[in-house]
DNA sequence: TCTGGGGTCCTAGGACCC
DNA sequence: TCTGGGGTCCTAGGACCC
């Protein structure tokens, strides 16, 4: 069996430990730049705030009910986020972290014990050590998890076993086939166009049809529901295959330096990335669109990929490459809203292709670095970077209701008064 | 004024090989 | 009447996830 552990409302929730008195109020957290609604207490969702709402067409709504509106912190978020793993791991030795706030747990040893109960206490322990409530499904497939997790999530134990055939059929058949994990909303579609309804309606679909029609990921979603696992907990994160750094920016932007300094700290932000899973990438990638939304103004979207003569994860080099490709792309006149740089055909950094007519000493620009690296690492982000990245910061996020970094930065550390 | 950021997997079709 | 049979590699685009 698999237990899917799934913190409810995440980033909401984080918000609230600090933040005791939202507690039993509507809370939410907006995107980046505080662009749109990400996540929402119960609260929040009960009073029809929707996910991706604008605050500025929900500002009534908000109002009235007193909203408690905040920007995301993803320090906190990710601090949290790894004290609730840690005290997940205690309950299983294999355990994937599937996301920042869910958790597959390998219960295949739990041998005598009963499986609600042990959903219960695992759920009381992390919210002793974190204060972070979480709902806990589990079944014998992840797919088939993920169900008893959303219905989990409707039950005030918070916890929901799929322990035979029977509870099984019982709960596909009252889910909707658009909330089957891996079934997004284009493939919903076309299922109910096909007569296809509910989960357990696409659990009983002729097999040929669904793999006709979905391809071999269908087939597969069809046997886990079904209970033939197809999916392993992937217990070590495999190296990325590609790594990208993008941000819209607070205010649109027209001047070419502007766009320069925001896009090499982009690229540098990759380079480190790169750095940190011991990957050099062989071919970069720089982007840089106008306002989509705007339909008043001119549109461009340039994009402009660069094979390096020798693969790489140096800050500078990787600089290099990503302005020629800003420059060979660039437009003047238009207003840009968001750049971002990818580093792709990604290779083991020892394992690097070396380039006959290559000049330059890697070995000491490597060593470059590393004492980089390290400095950054003690004295803050960017306290060593290149020239390129700027001082300025015009292309500075929005996020004008960002929480304190309370677990992670001594200086913001919450203060508890004693006194009484 | 105002719409996030970061990933993966799969398939079809073209180019190319013998 | 009417033009083989297998392959591989790469890319773009679609779909999905959080």
């Amino acid at each position: 069996m698999y237990a899917l552990v799934d913190c409810n409302n995440f980033y909401a929730s984080c918000e609230r430990l600090f933040q005791p008195w939202m507690n039993g109020k509507p809370v939410v957290v907006l995107s980046n730049n505080d662009g749109c609604v990400i996540a929402r207490s119960n609260e929040a969702k009960a009073i029809g705030i929707e996910m991706g709402a604008l605050p500025f067409m929900i500002e009534d709504l908000l109002a009235k009910h007193q909203v408690e509106v905040r920007s995301s912190n993803y320090v906190l978020y990710g601090d949290m986020s790894s004290r609730v793993m840690a005290t997940l791991d205690l309950f299983s030795p294999n355990v994937e972290h599937y996301s920042i706030d869910e958790s597959f747990l390998d219960l295949h040893d739990l041998i005598g014990v009963d499986l609600f109960d042990h959903g219960v206490n695992l759920r009381a322990t992390v919210h002793q050590h974190t204060g972070i409530p979480v709902s806990v499904g589990i079944a014998s497939t992840k797919t088939l998890a993920k169900a008893a997790n959303k219905r989990a999530k409707k039950t005030s134990a918070g916890v929901f076993v799929i322990p035979d055939e029977q509870t099984r059929i019982e709960v596909l058949s009252s889910m909707d086939v658009g909330d089957i994990w891996g079934v997004g909303h284009r493939n919903a579609y076309k299922l109910r166009y096909w007569g296809i309804h509910t989960a357990l309606d696409f659990a009983n679909a002729p097999r040929s049809m669904i793999r006709g029609k979905l391809t071999v990921v269908g087939s597969r979603l069809q046997d886990e529901l079904n209970g033939t696992p197809c999916a392993d907990l992937e217990l070590e994160a495999p190296p990325k295959q590609e790594i990208c750094t993008s941000r819209s920016f607070g205010k649109m932007m027209t001047d070419y330096d502007d766009l320069e300094e925001a896009t090499l700290n982009f690229t540098a932000r990759c380079a480190l990335k790169l750095r940190k899973q011991r990957s050099a990438a062989n071919v970069i990638t720089v982007f840089a669109y106008t306002n989509r939304f705007r339909e008043d103004l001119a549109q461009y979207n340039g994009t402009r990929s660069i094979t390096l003569p020798v693969a790489s994860n140096d800050t500078a080099e990787l600089c290099h490459y990503a302005r020629i490709a800003l420059k060979s792309i660039f437009r003047p006149g238009y207003r840009y809203k968001k750049t971002g740089c990818i580093v792709q055909n990604l290779v083991p950094e020892r394992n690097v292709q070396s380039a006959l007519f290559d000049v330059g000493d890697r070995d000491k620009k490597r060593k470059v670095m590393e004492v980089m690296d390290l400095v950054n690492r003690k004295y803050g982000r960017d306290r060593m970077r290149v020239g390129a990245q700027g001082y300025g910061k015009r292309w500075h996020l929005r996020c004008e209701q960002r929480s304190r970094a309370y677990t992670t930065r001594l200086s913001e550390l919450l203060e508890v008064n004693v006194d009484q």
